[in-house]
DNA sequence: CTTTTGTAATTAACATGTGAATTACATCTT
DNA sequence: AAGATGTAATTCACATGTTAATTACAAAAG
């Protein structure tokens, strides 16, 4: 129960995996001109199908104002589009494109090569450890569990 | 090796855990009006003594150009001090000041009691077990480790 | 001594993070 | 139906993330 040192605290480790980590496929993005969020919304889309605004930002883990800006850019370039949904005049269903589909399955073998390459090097049993740990850390502190 | 889910990849694990840890200081940063990034910043210095901004900008995990704004600011509010280093023009000694030390005291009490309430929550072995895995995985994906 | 090369810090430009306020609809109340 | 309340999305204002370009200075090369 020490103070925990900027070396040894959760917070400072997980920014800097992430990072380590996002090194790797920064690059990537960057040669078709895509963002790090705007990569995880056609994820989303493209494994979830069609979802409203406030779904999508939950599953991306964007916030609302950046959601919007992120989907205005996005349909600008067409690799997503927007539905109304009838009988309420707020929400619209956001679905990927067919370009958007294109550019995820292009960039799919590298895109696992490079998670490929990382597993290797951890260690795919650390790795599958990790991600349980992660998932155990964010049940127990997601703010649904305050009773 | 199966191309990773939106559901259960390390980016987007490591986002939300930062996500769901970070909830529990924000209302605290937020009662002081400082940021995350200066907290860091304060705490790096706090603990390291007076540093300069390179060496003070890979400790706190913050890009150059967002220390350049971070420390304009924080100098503002007299949480730090610059001195220039004799026989090099180009460096600066930044160090935390009274005022900064002063904060971070008052907040030791409440930051420790969040973290230790996460520890509780979350399991000290696994707490423990998940800090060793992050050290590793930084270790062994940090760009330095590149022959 | 001048030029070249290298390094630290800053600036520029644009995207995102963040909290607060606002808008547009829906729904509930009376 | 009119007003009160709730909800989804957006807008606003400002801080930070990110890459590229630039400035300021130092050190090496000629």
């Amino acid at each position: 129960m020490l103070p925990p040192s900027t070396r040894r605290s959760l917070p400072m480790a997980l920014l800097r995996a992430r990072e380590v980590i996002m090194a790797h496929f920064r690059p990537m993005l960057a040669r078709h001109d895509i963002t790090e969020q705007q990569w995880r919304v056609l994820r989303v889309l493209a494994e979830a199908g069609p979802l409203e605004a406030t779904e999508l930002a939950n599953r991306a883990s964007i916030l609302p104002p950046s959601l919007t800006r992120i989907i205005k850019a996005m349909e600008e370039r067409q690799f997503i589009s927007r539905n109304k949904v009838k009988d309420d005049g707020r929400r619209a269903l956001l679905a990927i494109s067919p370009a958007g589909l294109a550019l995820i399955e292009d960039l799919a073998p590298e895109r696992i090569a490079i998670y490929d390459a990382i597993e290797q090097r951890y260690g795919a049993e650390q790795h599958e450890h990790l991600l349980d740990l992660l998932e155990s850390l964010i049940q127990s502190e997601s703010s649904e569990n305050q009773t």
